[in-house]
DNA sequence: GTCTATACCCGGATAGAC
DNA sequence: GTCTATCCGGGTATAGAC
């Protein structure tokens, strides 16, 4: 996507967001090995040590990065949960957040793996957004917190698992999403929903 | 661990094997920026061109590592298996498989990354050692791909966000653990026990 | 706020002698 | 099967001029 990396690299913001928007649209390009000090400059048309100017180090800008991505996610997951309570209340609303959740991942694989493999830097990041992008889900489980760990255990399982291509080519992704949430939804959710038929 | 370092380097196996044990030494103790063909060699008191002489590149090097790693995964969940039918067979055996898994990955943090958090290279792997490792578990879920698959997910997640550093430092991780096992566990084996009393 | 020049580090891999 | 010498690439970051 060229015309993305022209783009971010031509908008009128502050320099900051700026260089986290060219960085974040060169990872989602061409991945972690292009994320580097030389490659982020000269999609922005400077040089390296010109970077320094605006950021302190390589960590600062990768956080920059992160924090955008969970901000982004955040909106999206309670976008997703808004939407998925209109249908049956239970595993409906649960559902569109593990759908939502997986689409996120899918769609940009490089940037979900900066965000949720490397320790978190919370020193780094606005307060408040990591409790932001957890709220659907913590909400999703009852508030139970070791219900909401688990659950965001399993899709994180199965999210990583798929965009690092370790499911065997003809597994049924879909099928096994189901069978997880089925596994983790308020027990006679479903069978109650039959019942009243 | 310097010991096993020296030990793997001194071992009289065939060359291929006392390289990939010095290396797996190497990744265990100081992470995968330690995996380099210089370091390597550098543990088995050569220099790195030798080690060309063996092996003909460094995804070959680290496939053999990797090999290991699933043949030693698959050894310690079958016995785990093994150990937990005594007791009760519905969600004991369940138990002492993730207990196992779980325990295996959170040893070896650096190994277990780079056994699953890239495409696996199924054709520098001997036939069947995939298998052989998934069995246990394939058995649990009672030959259910899906759920078996969910399930992976599951212990997957759990360790990697363990391992990576993810959960808030007082999360109750056992009790996480418990939460999914029961959400996963066959539904009225636990129940079934209990009214049996 | 940008540049050039540069310091300093690292990596995988090959050629050819012994 | 080991060595030395080397190629060629890459990275983060700083100094100092403009």
């Amino acid at each position: 996507m060229p015309d993305t990396l022209q783009a971010a690299a031509r908008a009128p913001k502050d320099r900051q967001a700026q260089i986290a928007d060219t960085a974040r649209a060169l990872l989602d390009a061409e991945g972690p090995q292009a994320l580097t000090m030389r490659r982020i400059a000269g999609a922005l048309g400077i040089k390296a040590p010109s970077l320094y100017k605006h950021v302190p180090d390589k960590a600062a800008l990768e956080a920059l990065v992160v924090a955008a991505g969970f901000a982004e996610l955040a909106s999206t997951l309670a976008a997703a949960a808004a939407d998925g309570a209109g249908h049956a209340d239970g595993p409906g609303k649960l559902a569109a957040i593990a759908s939502a959740y997986r689409a996120y991942a899918v769609a940009r694989p490089h940037l979900y793996r900066l965000m949720t493999q490397q320790p978190l830097r919370r020193d780094l990041l606005p307060a408040g957004l990591e409790a932001r992008a957890a709220q659907p889900l913590a909400e999703a489980a009852g508030y139970d917190e070791a219900r909401a760990r688990a659950m965001w255990a399993f899709a994180h399982g199965m999210v990583s698992l798929e965009i690092d291509g370790r499911f065997p080519p003809q597994a049924d992704l879909d099928q096994a999403w189901r069978a997880g949430l089925a596994a983790f939804a308020p027990p006679g959710a479903t069978q109650r929903k039959i019942a009243e038929d």
